[in-house]
RNA sequence: CGGGGCGUGGCGCAGUUGGUAGCGCACCUGGUUUGGGACCAGGGGGCCGCUGGUUCGAGUCCAGCCGCCCCGACCA
């Protein structure tokens, strides 16, 4: 992409009531833009950060078999009273519209009912099980105070992946590898090391759910964790009897501040139950169908990056969900940095990069440079008179460090090792 | 939903006792400049959140409403 044709620009001011790092670093660097109080737009740069998230979930969704799908928003009250929670006062965040002709409708803030119903048209016997479906799809839900920029919106998309099983033994096999797939997601955006898988109470059918709690001094939640065994827990269910559980007391844990970032639950039968999702058993026996539910907000997890990876020129996106790998800056306008710019621009290209130019000649080094900074991309490769006349480029990581002078034809080597 | 702060060109802000609405950034034209947010000269751009009231006259005073941010409560 070069960076002179991007509609979005940077911004060096804000306003001084925006606190939250994601939302100052987000509106300055042009990735978002605020429709109103938790709503946000996401512009080239930002969607195509969140894209790069949301192809990681998806493979390792389709890789536990997930089957990908879209379920509408617009929702009717069928649908939801069989569980009681068209009302609003069990259901408290819905947005609720009408058709012309005074028909009532909801848009959905979650989408357990609406699918539960669909399966109904497909599942029939032991033979149809199990199933596991999800999507990405737009949730509204009508928070009383929306906050902390991206990170609690009342418009956003959410994966939610919702698993249909013959018994319990089919659940929890099937639970654990969920669990073990979202290990693998946030290893791979980058936020490995900082979210813990955490014990948060689990409802009428299970002891436990597990939240993916991201460390973060910025974050609404609080859990507590035990480094030694990796064991974290929330807040809700840290009580002695629980930990005794575990061999522990209250004193082995350390209180932190934490980003929800993804849940996993087991549903039971608390939906097949009030929609009447049946299955019939080898005996010939109707039973419920078991459930479970799966969710990240792909959203959420793109302020917490931003929250959790930046300095005080900006955001250092991990290379996983950068919006670009390399940022070429070219320095002045000869025309002879211009065209080695651009022949380094399509040789990156061609092999296969993600490459952003900045080909802008009417800005000063300082100004390209703080852009670079702020933008985040993992490697900014520096094209100048001086770094021509040597036959090299001068490359710098975002993380960190010297810049390195790396001959000219060994750039895609570095690159491969870099970014590969 | 309770408390606090704030709404003025695209963005950030100033605006005194009520008296022609300003500055910086950005933008347009011309010129100079180019290794960490350059400079000079000229130029364009405003239902001052909305509605009503007081007044000869309201960005400024009064009332109501709307919106935004923060804290708290809430958050299957």
């Amino acid at each position: 992409m070069r960076q002179s044709k991007l509609f979005t620009k940077t911004s060096k001011t804000l306003p001084k009531d925006e606190v939250s790092v994601n939302s100052q670093l987000l509106l300055k660097s042009g990735f978002i833009d605020k429709e109103i109080a938790g709503v946000y737009s996401f512009l080239p740069m930002g969607y195509r950060v969140l894209d790069k998230i949301i192809n990681i979930i998806r493979e390792e969704m389709n890789a536990i078999d997930g089957q990908e799908i879209m379920l509408t928003a617009l929702q009717s009250p069928q649908t939801w009273e069989p569980t009681d929670r068209w009302d609003d006062s069990k259901m408290d965040v819905w947005f609720k519209t009408e058709l012309k002709n005074g028909s009532k409708l909801g848009l959905a803030p979650t989408h357990e009912e609406p699918l539960t119903k669909l399966m109904k048209k497909f599942i029939t016997s032991y033979k149809d099980l199990p199933v596991y479906a999800y999507q990405f799809q737009t949730k509204f839900r009508n928070e009383t105070r929306a906050k902390s920029g991206i990170l609690r919106t009342r418009e956003f998309i959410m994966k939610d992946l919702y698993s249909f099983c013959r018994n319990q033994q089919e659940l929890d096999e099937y639970y654990e590898k969920a669990k073990a797939a979202y290990v693998r997601i946030f290893e791979r955006l980058g936020l490995g090391d900082i979210t813990y898988v955490t014990y948060a109470s689990g409802g009428t059918f299970s002891k436990f759910s597990h939240e993916f709690q991201t460390l973060c001094e910025y974050g609404e939640d609080l859990i507590y964790i035990n480094e030694e065994k990796k064991i974290a827990i929330n807040r809700e269910i840290f009580e002695d009897e629980i930990l005794s559980e575990f061999g522990l007391t209250k004193a082995d844990f350390v209180e932190k501040k934490a980003i929800e970032v993804g849940n996993i639950f087991k549903l039971g039968t608390k939906f097949s139950d009030g929609l009447g999702l049946q299955y019939v058993d080898e005996n010939g026996e109707r039973k419920n169908v078991i459930m479970g539910s799966y969710g990240i907000g792909p959203g959420r997890v793109m302020g917490t990056i931003v929250e959790t990876h930046n300095d005080k020129n900006g955001i250092i996106w991990p290379k996983e969900v950068a919006p670009y790998q390399v940022h070429i800056v070219s320095l002045g306008k000869d025309e002879v940095v211009m065209q080695e710019s651009e022949k380094l621009y399509n040789q990156l290209n061609q092999a296969g990069y993600e490459v952003l130019w900045d080909d802008r000649t009417n800005l000063g080094p300082g100004a390209k440079f703080a852009d670079s900074d702020l933008i985040g991309c993992p490697i900014r490769i520096t094209v100048s008179g001086k770094n021509i006349e040597k036959s090299q480029y001068e490359v710098k990581r975002r993380i960190g460090g010297d810049a390195e002078f790396i001959p000219q034809n060994d750039i895609e080597a570095f690159l491969d090792n870099e970014l590969k």
